[in-house]
DNA sequence: CGCCAGGTTGACACTTTTCAAGCCGCGTGG
DNA sequence: CCACGCGGCTTGAAAAGTGTCAACCTGGCG
């Protein structure tokens, strides 16, 4: 087995936080980037990954529990996930919340901001975390001039059109052990896209922030978690989990066990 | 107080449904739509308008009850609502299903089916209805030649994004009687942005659609009407709906009475 | 006229939340 | 180096909210 796809054992991160950052190294190259294939390169060719280049200028690195950007703030880029990872929180009038995603390397983030032209909802790091910034209007331009990306780019946003749909049902009609089962294997086939073990990590976001996600509280979360260990499904220690057995998950995600 | 907003009381509808439909009342003109602020037309000058009608040529009548479209079928195009209402409705594999949304004439509906080239759910006619037919790889040509259609469009898929994240916010935070508040709220406010009133109107969706979007059995739904009415917040008869006190609702959608 | 989908209401069951107590592991400061 | 504090987690018991099941009502339509 494995080990733990723990997102800050990633060697590229080690070696960013161990060495002082020049102006070289913030230079982007989507072309080299190992997340190429899962982020808003994918599909380009590399003439087109040549115009991308041009317009990813930028990165950005956020601390654990910082924000990349908030609520209300003017938008003005769409980031990238580099390394690291982090969620999107959206605050209501009266102070309460929900976690709407969580995202990891080579998903985007922030297109929330595009319709009112002001950022709609919270961006924390849930680790040190690093983003490549893709400045919007440039965006706009380039893809006017490289129908693929634009085309691309519109993917991605129905993409995450449709990722939400899926939330609304999780949240809409499955009881507790269904959406955790269903949060658990959708991290674990997203781990093995970019990689990592699919059977074996650590969860980066706390009960409460899986709760918030999850529209269910710490203790009902802290309990499903119980039940799934106790059932031999899974082992759990603290942040650490391992699937033990994914039919089973399935079959609880899919609701054929009551 | 201005009569019921039933939609098919609308007076264009009504003489769609009195006369055989010719070619020629098919032909569609944005520039002269009464949806055009709210629709897709909305801030483009002149000479865009002109581009978009060259784009939009046809329309097409779903009677109550029918598809637009349905989940899997190849996507092609994305459609604006002209005439009617429609519900959006994600079916799951075990046949547990939830309904994502409700569109009402001048929103835009099948954006969800550009990420994977095939529509994600399906939508269902409430009412007899009628759309203009946007195909989209024609939407996207245009989007390049005309940078303000480009540009709205991304704010329209942008907005679909914060208003899932909205949705999802309802289901997992709130409680039943908050959830319909939000959701008549929501509709009051739609219906006077196009000219209806905001205080009395027909519901389209049964209870049990009702329920199946904001996450609750049709029996809640049921109930939390009662209680409004009880309460003397609304008067309700079947699907025709009065707000009595718009205040007292908000108060219960912003949790500020238990 | 009678049927049936859609809606209401009541009683009860079940799930999840709430409140409370206590544990564990980690980082900080003595 | 160890003690302490605290955030994060677990577990239990009771309360609250919602779902389930069933009976009944109502209005529209064949």
């Amino acid at each position: 087995m494995s080990k733990p796809a723990s997102l800050d054992e990633r060697p590229e991160f080690a070696r960013a936080r161990q060495t002082q950052m020049t102006l070289s190294d913030l230079k982007v190259a989507c072309a080299n980037c190992n997340l190429r294939e899962i982020c808003l390169p994918a599909g380009l060719n590399p003439a087109e990954l040549a115009q991308l280049d041009k317009l990813v200028n930028t990165r950005k690195k956020i601390k654990r529990g910082d924000a990349l950007y908030r609520s209300g703030e003017p938008f003005d880029a769409i980031y990238a996930v580099k390394v690291g990872s982090f969620k999107s929180r959206v605050t209501y009038e009266d102070g309460r919340d929900q976690v709407t995603g969580f995202s990891m390397a080579g998903e985007i983030l922030g297109m929330d901001g595009i319709g009112q032209e002001k950022h709609n909802c919270d961006a924390i790091a849930l680790e040190d975390s690093e983003v490549c910034c893709i400045p919007y209007t440039r965006l706009e331009e380039c893809s006017r001039e490289v129908a693929a990306l634009g085309r691309h780019f519109h993917k991605v946003m129905s993409r995450e059109i449709v990722r939400e749909s899926g939330v609304m049902m999780l949240l809409g009609v499955m009881r507790a052990e269904e959406r955790l089962a269903a949060f658990l294997l959708n991290l674990s086939q997203r781990l093995a896209a970019r990689g990592f073990s699919p059977l074996e990590f650590h969860l980066r976001p706390t009960r409460e922030e899986i709760g918030s996600y999850l529209g269910m509280k710490l203790e009902t979360v802290s309990r499903a978690f119980s039940k799934f260990a106790a059932d031999g499904l899974i082992a759990v220690d603290q942040k650490h989990i391992r699937i033990l057995d994914v039919n089973a998950l399935r079959d609880i995600y899919a609701h054929h066990v009551h």
